[in-house]
DNA sequence: GAAAATGTTCATTTTGTTTTGAATAATCAA
DNA sequence: TTGATTATTCAAAACAAAATGAACATTTTC
């Protein structure tokens, strides 16, 4: 029969398996998942070591892990007196995380897209007989019309 | 000096490009999407020798990455009279392209994540001291509700 | 049915990504 | 300053995903 804390290790274990599938289909590292979803399970800021060890994963990894963590501001680190290592704890609001991959990543992206169409209707030459070209153009640029109003959608659900 | 053919075919390659590119970040194979790319900015429906030809890839690749685009529905097979080959045209509606992604892989994904939460709850013991690993799950839970909302908006936008 | 054309499969190779851990660097306490 | 602790880097190893093409299967034509 486990005793509350075996189980309680059990439910960390699910965490930590399920952010490191949800990630896994969002395409990040398997180990930067699991970090993640260590830490947000967690009720203590974890150290490096920390990490290391529940996880078996190696230093590399975990620095690495959490220096991308970092980056994004998935994660914080946390300066803590008397405590010489650095600890680190997860930040667990999805809407602040969304917005800060969304300012990194995909807002860049659809802006270079918006070029690309431009660039790509000026490749076509002039014509009636390359309108066909131009239509595919225009669904395209509607594919990214479409997209550019799927972000402050986003914004407005997880308000 | 370019004639207007050659460069329809430099559109027709950075239009390529551009969907290889759009596909990598989607995480698909960049064989797959180039040969919807090809295949988006035909003006004839094309045969796998043709999109094999044209885009450089091994009959392989081309059989499998059009098994795969029409299983999906991102392409279609067209079968025409006095053409022994099969023929194949690209599925342009995003629309559609994504309610039959969201159909085939995400609600199943989002189902799964309910009953998960819901195993989560249960693997938690009793008593108020473990309050916090339940707050941790209602976070999660939170994070699934506004996936679950995101859905409908898509394809709101989408119409 | 035989030959030619078309299409699929899958073991192997190629390519790309993630993880590891030893070397190195930086930080800290005494 | 020194030794101990903590953190980073990066070349190599392990792993994973994609592309290839030869062998096999199917379809079509005559």
């Amino acid at each position: 029969m486990a005793t509350p804390t075996e189980k309680l290790v059990e439910w960390e274990n699910s965490m930590i398996e399920t952010f490191a599938s949800g990630g896994d289909t969002l395409g990040f590292p398997r180990s930067v998942s699991m970090i993640y979803g260590l830490l947000f399970c967690s009720r203590d800021p974890l150290s490096m070591e920390d990490v290391m060890q529940r996880l078996s994963i190696s230093k590399g990894s975990a620095s690495q892990g959490l220096r991308q963590l970092t980056t994004v501001g998935a994660v914080k680190k946390q300066i803590q007196l008397g405590e010489r290592k650095t600890l680190y704890v997860a930040e667990r609001s999805l809407r602040r995380l969304v917005q800060r991959l969304i300012d990194s990543n995909i807002s860049l992206r659809l802006e270079r897209g918006a070029d690309n169409v431009r660039a790509l209707y000026a490749m076509i030459p002039a014509g009636p007989e390359y309108d066909y070209a131009r239509g595919c153009n225009d669904s395209l640029e509607a594919w990214h019309t479409k997209a550019s109003k799927l972000l402050p959608m986003i914004n407005m659900i997880l308000k």
